[in-house]
DNA sequence: CTGTTAGCGCTTTCAG
DNA sequence: CTGAAAGCGCTAACAG
């Protein structure tokens, strides 16, 4: 069964060709099911297939195919092991499976230069397209690549410097809705602490945050937090100020589990009301359990690989911009009341 | 500066070579950065390649080059989204990229079909290492890739059929150790809470559970949940027990957040002591603080690259097995002692 | 130091 | 329905 061949050469066509007694081109056939091809010699080939353990290189047929399609496509985040976009990772694979495509994945780090190294590599094993959580400001190199054929989608962020499909999530809207969520239930001091403006997100859900505050012509008080740690010297600093706030609204993951620390840690939970931006987990198994705004990344990722199959698959209309909802989940610290 | 070509054709070497009037080879050597090569040659040829835009196509090199390597490599895991996973991931990332590897990802989603079938996709590609978390309990079809030069390391569990490198954390050590800390703060009934033990890793962590109370002569109180979920209906059910444990040992990530939940809605957490097996976010913000057995996901994954790049850079000895050590992290509900 | 040539493993005309 | 032959984009001898 498992013989394995003489030289430590791989297998190929031709050998399986001239096992099966048959041409280069019927063994094409029977390997990619391309008939029309005569029973008897499709069941040579496919025996001296199994003999042989021959495998197939798809890679040696893109170079000739029609197409010219690789079946694959390069996937650059963030960081793979970030849940949030190991979220988007999983919706992207969802549908490309149905296609039997496969995804590199890699890491940004938020570093252009990095991103730019990753996506070069990628290119250069040729894949069909690219889905990219953008950091660097300019992507106009990819231009050329698109107009050869090179599927582009953006997902999390838009691209600054091209027009390109995106697929985002509604950011302020979400953002607004918790700080509206957090006025209906009567809090006036409401603060944001959140990373600075630099990224997209952030920016989006800082203006969310004022346009919930500014009809109720409330004043703001925001602190940004460099990194997520410094989020919960913030919330400590909020809570031993003189006008300390009665809410607080935490527009990101990691803030928000810094944030709950800090509150816990002083025991002031179920006083001070608290919405988080982006579900976390055992955010309903702590007393009280997070109310939140969720995003739903593995449909942003699905919804990034629709667009990019489309493109693929010869749609060429203007770019499209999809924007996914970003509902308020209540699970009781955003419904606390402030006292009195 | 970004001018598309004419046709829709990507440009190719010989296209540079035609434009800065040089041959192909000269193309070849400047791109590949392989010397010697007049400088003013390079210039030229540096020149068009910017002009035109031209994109190594590196897999077409693969097919020609001495090595036949292609620089990318296989990961298949349970769940590209599980945080457990893709630190794995990341892990292999991390030192992958010191050698501009990338990575094709994908989720076996604990299916042997569709292992089998994301293995055989990577296959086509040419990767030239595979890394897998197995799920099926054959994988002797990749002996023959292997003989030709294929490298390959299974993580976090051995593969049952065939000799190869893997990867793994000290599970049954972890699992004992944890118990004998609930022994240490004096507790006679602990209880177990884990998967079934159909996966290695979870047949090891009960063993462990056992090597623990074997000496101390106890009697075991084991509940399996097949479904994570069930673990919260499992824990309220020994709480409500006749003979309830006084500590509690969760084998599992998700089984622990159940526990938690069912412990925190019933007010217990205060206690009943609790250990659990795999870091969990948010571990710290909790009160009482969960105590923990630690594993480490990006070392499972560094450790599995380095082996599999050493064979790629010639090794040939036996194969090896690395086993992490996973370390009791103490943070308060492992301490808790039983009444009385 | 540079160019010519053969050919990697495959798909695709094009004849038979 | 099957085979022969050309050639995808590239690298690696080998001459010059």
């Amino acid at each position: 069964m498992n013989l394995v061949p003489p030289n430590g050469r791989r297998p190929t066509m031709k050998d399986v060709a001239a096992m099966a007694g048959v041409s280069l081109s019927t063994v094409s056939r029977v390997v990619n099911g391309s008939p029309p091809v005569a029973p008897e010699l499709a069941v040579k080939v496919e025996r001296a297939v199994e003999m042989l353990g021959y495998r197939h290189n798809h890679t040696a047929g893109t170079l000739r195919r029609a197409n010219g399609l690789s079946g694959s496509l390069g996937l650059i985040i963030e960081d793979v092991s970030n849940p949030f976009f190991s979220a988007v990772h999983r919706g992207i694979e969802e549908v490309a499976r149905t296609r039997s495509v496969v995804t590199f994945a890699g890491s940004s780090d938020e570093d252009a230069e990095r991103e730019h190294a990753l996506i070069e590599a990628v290119l250069a094993r040729r894949v069909d397209g690219l889905i990219v959580v953008p950091t660097a400001a300019d992507h106009t190199y990819l231009l050329r690549d698109v107009a050869n054929g090179l599927g582009l989608v953006f997902v999390d962020r838009p691209a600054q410097s091209i027009d390109a499909d995106s697929v985002l999530s509604d950011n302020r809207g979400g953002a607004q809705r918790a700080v509206e969520h957090l006025l209906a239930h009567g809090h006036r001091r409401i603060a944001f602490v959140g990373p600075p403006p630099t990224l997209y997100t952030a920016r989006e859900r800082l203006a969310g945050y004022r346009a919930a505050l500014a009809p109720a012509g409330l004043s703001e008080l925001v602190r940004h937090a460099v990194e997520p740690a410094d989020a919960y010297g913030a919330v400590l600093g909020l809570l031993d100020s003189d006008h300390a706030p009665t809410a607080l609204f935490t527009s990101q993951n990691l803030i928000t589990i810094e944030a709950l620390r800090a509150l816990h840690g002083r025991g002031r939970q179920h006083e001070i009301a608290h919405v988080g931006f982006d579900d976390i987990v055992l955010a309903s198994a702590i007393d009280p359990a997070v109310t939140v705004i969720a995003q739903d990344p593995v449909g942003l990722g699905r919804a990034a690989a629709e667009l990019l199959f489309s493109r693929l698959d010869g749609f060429v209309g203007p770019s499209r911009r999809v924007e996914l909802p970003t509902p308020l989940v209540v699970r009781g610290s955003g419904e606390l009341r402030p006292p009195g």
